[in-house]
DNA sequence: GATGCGTGGTA
DNA sequence: TTACCAAGCAT
C-alpha cells in the first residue's frame, strides 16, 4: 500500500490543480521533507516557500498545521473520518487517502467524478446544487465488486476516465467503456449543467520595489490569512478599485527614498479578480537589520506569481 | 449556499 | 485573445 504521506501530499496538491503542474513540484517537496515528522518540524517559512507559484496557499498553511498534528499524535488517523477531521482535508481527500492509502471501500467525488456520474444518470439539475444528488450517486459505486477489492485503482479509473475519455469538452462517447448503460449520452457535452459566470471585476495597486548595491530585494511578508497568507510580497498599496496615482501610491510607500516610477503596469488573473500593478523603484541602502533582503534570483524563487510578474516588469524596463 | 482563494495550460 | 478549466476546502 502507498505511504499515506505521500498520497495525502500528492492529493492536497492536486486540488484545483493539474497533473502536469503537480509532477515536478511533489518530487521536489519530497526531497526537501521527506517525512511527515521532517514536514512537522520545518519553520512555516520554509513550508511556504517551497509552494510558492502552486496556488491557493491555505493549503500549505493547513498542511504544515495537520502534519503537526500527526507528528503530536504519533500516527496517521486510521480512516477517512479520522482524516477528514485534519485541517485542509475536506470530504474528497479524506476519501482519496482512505481509498488509495489505506485500500478502504470509500469513493472519493471530484470533478471528474461529478461528472461521469452527471452523464451516467443524465442529471440536468444545475451545479452547484447538484452536487449532492451527484455524491449520493456516487455513493452507489460502493456496491460494485470491483470497486470492494481494489478502491484505490477503482478511484484511480474513475479519475482516468474522466480525464480522457468522458472529458469537460468534446466526450469521446464512442471509446467509452459504459457508454451502453449511459443516459446522457446523447447531451454528454452539456452536462453537467453549469451555474452561469460572473465577471470578474479590475483592481489597482501600486508596489515598490527596493534594491541595495548588491542586486539584492526587500521583501516583505503577508499576514498568516487569506489571500497570499503567509507568503513573502513586495511592498505596496491595498488593491483597490481605482488606479493609483503617483502622489497617492508615494504616500503608501514603505519609507522615504527616491522613488521612480517604472514604465507600463503588471497585469495578473486571480480566481475573482484581475489585477493591474504599477511599479516604482528606488536604490537604497538600509542599515537595518530585521529586513528581509534577497539576491533576485531566490526572490524570484520564493515569491508568488503575482509578484514575480513585477520583477519581470522592472527586468524588462532595465531595472536592477 | 455563496464566496474567497492561484496559477498555468488549452481551444 | 478571452474564456474556460484542473484529483477542493474553509467560512
Amino acid at each position: 500500500m502507498p505511504d499515506p504521506y505521500q498520497v495525502w501530499l500528492s492529493e492536497v496538491m492536486l486540488q484545483q490543480t493539474t497533473v502536469a503542474a503537480v509532477a515536478p513540484r511533489f518530487q521536489r517537496f519530497l526531497g526537501r521533507f521527506p517525512t511527515v515528522a521532517a514536514l512537522a518540524a520545518a519553520p512555516a517559512e520554509a513550508v511556504m516557500e517551497e509552494w510558492a507559484g502552486l496556488g491557493y496557499y491555505a493549503r500549505a498553511r493547513a498542511l504544515h498545521a495537520a502534519a503537526r498534528a500527526i507528528a503530536a499524535a504519533g500516527a496517521f488517523p486510521p480512516d477517512a473520518a479520522g482524516w477528514r477531521e485534519l485541517p485542509g482535508i475536506g470530504p474528497y481527500t479524506a476519501a482519496a487517502v482512505a481509498a488509495i492509502a489505506l485500500g478502504q471501500p470509500e469513493v472519493p467525488v471530484d470533478g471528474n467524478v461529478e461528472r461521469v456520474v452527471a452523464r451516467l444518470f443524465a442529471v440536468t439539475e444545475p451545479m452547484p446544487r447538484a452536487k449532492k444528488t451527484l455524491a449520493a450517486l456516487a455513493q452507489g459505486f460502493s456496491s460494485d465488486p470491483a470497486m470492494r477489492a481494489r478502491p484505490g485503482d477503482f478511484a484511480q479509473a474513475l479519475f482516468d476516465l474522466g480525464a480522457t475519455i468522458c472529458t469537460p469538452k468534446n466526450p469521446a462517447c464512442a471509446l467509452c467503456p459504459w457508454r451502453e448503460g449511459c443516459a446522457g449520452q446523447a447531451m454528454a457535452a452539456d452536462l453537467p449543467v453549469r451555474a452561469e459566470k460572473v465577471p470578474r471585476p479590475m483592481r489597482h495597486g501600486a508596489h515598490f520595489l527596493a534594491l541595495d548595491g548588491a542586486g539584492r530585494v526587500l521583501l516583505g511578508r503577508r499576514p498568516g490569512h487569506g489571500l497570499l497568507g503567509g507568503m513573502a510580497d513586495i511592498p505596496g498599496t491595498a488593491w483597490t478599485g481605482a488606479p493609483w496615482t503617483d502622489a497617492e501610491a508615494l504616500a503608501e510607500a514603505p519609507f522615504a527614498a527616491p522613488w521612480a516610477a517604472v514604465p507600463g503596469v503588471a497585469l495578473h488573473g486571480f480566481t475573482h479578480f484581475q489585477l493591474t500593478m504599477r511599479l516604482f523603484w528606488a536604490r537604497v541602502e538600509i542599515p537595518g537589520t530585521n529586513q528581509d533582503w534577497r539576491p533576485l534570483a531566490e526572490a524570484a524563487r520564493i515569491l508568488p506569481t503575482v509578484f514575480r510578474r513585477l520583477l519581470v516588469l522592472a527586468e524588462g524596463a532595465g531595472v536592477r
